[in-house]
DNA sequence: CTGAAAGCGCTTACAG
DNA sequence: CTGAAAGCGCTTACAG
């Protein structure tokens, strides 16, 4: 369909009813689907819709039937970090993608880290919105978290704790894909595994150490060698230094994200360290970071556009009214390259 | 008590009316400011408003001002590349803190480069916004200026030729920019100037070649030192190599992003050319490519934030019926660092 | 299976 | 300056 053509008056159910010789409801129950109708009586009626190339008005739908059909994606993140994130742009997509099979739309509701201003609550509170995405990497912001417990809120990423009542949320498995990240090093022989960790108070950092603890634990190796950073290529290039000063002998190490490994590599690289025969390095997000550098880098995959899509799938099976389960886990894979 | 329940209890127009003692119009005067209310009058409905927590019910709203007061945010480009451009990054700020003030809702339509899918079409067109900001490097696809046609419009960037009817954008003034960057390198005693030059079907990389050149005549040098790269790093690389084969004595680049120029820069050094004695390096844009390598580059500020709240402004303005200039030209700041 | 009718919560001429 | 009334374009019990 061109522009042109979608431009002509808009048709209303009026007009459709009129032209299919029918009353409103029935074209009303056509369009919504579901409902008993002769079906020789729906195809009348489609096809007077077709050639009027009738819409429905969404905000005469939305007062009859006391739903917004919006959801919120909110983003409780500095703009530029949002947008300079590649693992926002996957979810974002998969959320799109979703919702484009929808009878919703997505309203952007950007937000301070903080959480959202008092402006934005009133909003979503306010009926604007039917229930709400919620993108962060602060998901279990205490004003965010009780935003669920007035509207159907999905975050991405579980909380820190649980919270009260329960949110919903779609997380990736970090504890498995890190384990299988350290069991990977393992099965190459190396028996002096280190983890350049995540943040203590952010649950990634928690759960990848988690995962790389059982994968040591299991083999019988040491879980001594660990130093956190801030998910950054800086933070990561530190960490790399303290783990060397504090045992030469490090033959594996594991970063709780690819930007992570990547600064620490840099460092190994600076001391002549050869990558992967004298340190196996495997990092974790297979982001651009991982193929971007000289060495292709060994890391954990995380299905980040299929997490926005389940999100989105939850929220709208929420709305629906139907039963859901509060926490959906997806799987990761690890994607072997050159770095160990 | 249930999502619905609530919404159920959420006030009412009407209620506001009976606790103020007044009609629902009077109300809705009040709410809608501008007409003739008595001051004591405006104020017993305030209170009514305030106490009761009133909001007005959009979809109410709209479907009785037959207005969506939504405006699509329409954004032609990968989501991993808008996602990763902080250009775009600032702005969606600068649209979004625009639209905070207004009574506008931004719903997201991610489309393909190659326009907007005949369902987002459908979905624009079928008064479903009032109007529409295009936010692309690709802004004059013969779909989108189309839409402009339909619907109230504004585009980032001018169209890359003038559009029927004419088009509303938001423009930064590309070739005074360039002009002032070659100035710069002309007032410290560069005399072989070149330029890695953008494309040439797109606006922005016209315009910074016009203004190259516009310098370059006005000092009597010559403006046969031209490149041609694809705004990214590799480009700007590759283009060096070019330059620098054509002419060795090139003492001073403009190049029409700062990724090129980053890729120039990289190009120079590896040859052991000084910057910025030996070679002086301008880039456009200020992004943060300017400051994150070894050289902090002197380069060309665009206002994107502004850029984008001009954008928002202006749409709101036509859809005020106000009488807007169909274009806005925004001015550039030359940032001088370490590279010229 | 289908239709008549009563809303959903606002805005806005039209009177007064 | 204010109110009564007629919509805006849908949905949804309620009858039949």
């Amino acid at each position: 369909m061109t522009i042109d053509q979608a431009r002509r008056a808009a048709p209303t159910l009026e007009a459709v009813a009129a032209a299919a010789g029918v009353s409103r409801s029935t074209v009303s129950r056509v369009v919504n689907g579901g409902a008993q109708v002769k079906p020789d009586v729906v195809a009348s009626v489609n096809a007077a819709i077709e050639s009027l190339g009738y819409i429905p008005n969404r905000a005469a739908r939305s007062l009859a039937r006391r739903r917004s059909m919006a959801i919120a994606l909110v983003v409780p993140e500095e703009t530029t970090r949002f947008f300079g994130d590649p693992y926002f742009a996957e979810i974002v997509r998969g959320i799109t993608t979703a919702l484009d099979d929808s009878e919703y739309v997505l309203v952007l509701q950007l937000a301070s880290a903080s959480g959202p201003s008092a402006n934005s609550i009133r909003y979503l509170l306010g009926g604007n919105v039917d229930g709400a995405l919620v993108v962060s990497h602060h998901s279990s912001d205490t004003s965010l978290t009780r935003l669920g417990a007035s509207l159907p809120v999905v975050f991405n990423g579980r909380p820190l704790a649980p919270t009260d009542p329960p949110s919903y949320f779609v997380d990736v498995d970090n504890a498995a894909g890190a384990e299988a990240a350290t069991d990977h090093l393992i099965s190459l022989g190396r028996r002096r595994i280190a983890i350049i960790a995540g943040p203590e108070d952010m649950p990634p950092g928690i759960d990848r150490t988690t995962g790389w603890r059982r994968a040591l634990q299991r083999a019988s190796l040491t879980t001594d060698l660990i130093v956190h950073g801030d998910f950054s290529q800086a933070g990561g290039a530190t960490a790399m230094r303290q783990l060397l000063a504090a045992d030469p002998s490090i033959d594996g190490v594991f970063a709780a994200s690819d930007l992570m490994a990547s600064g620490a590599m840099s460092v190994l690289r600076d001391r002549g360290i050869g990558i992967p025969h004298e340190v196996a390095v495997v990092g974790f997000d297979d982001s651009r970071a991982a193929t971007s550098g000289s060495i292709q880098l060994t890391t954990v995959h995380q299905p980040s556009a299929l997490a926005g899509e389940t999100m989105a799938k939850m929220l709208i099976a929420l709305l629906r009214g139907e039963q859901v389960e509060h926490e959906r886990i997806l799987p990761t894979r690890l994607v072997v390259r050159d770095s160990a």
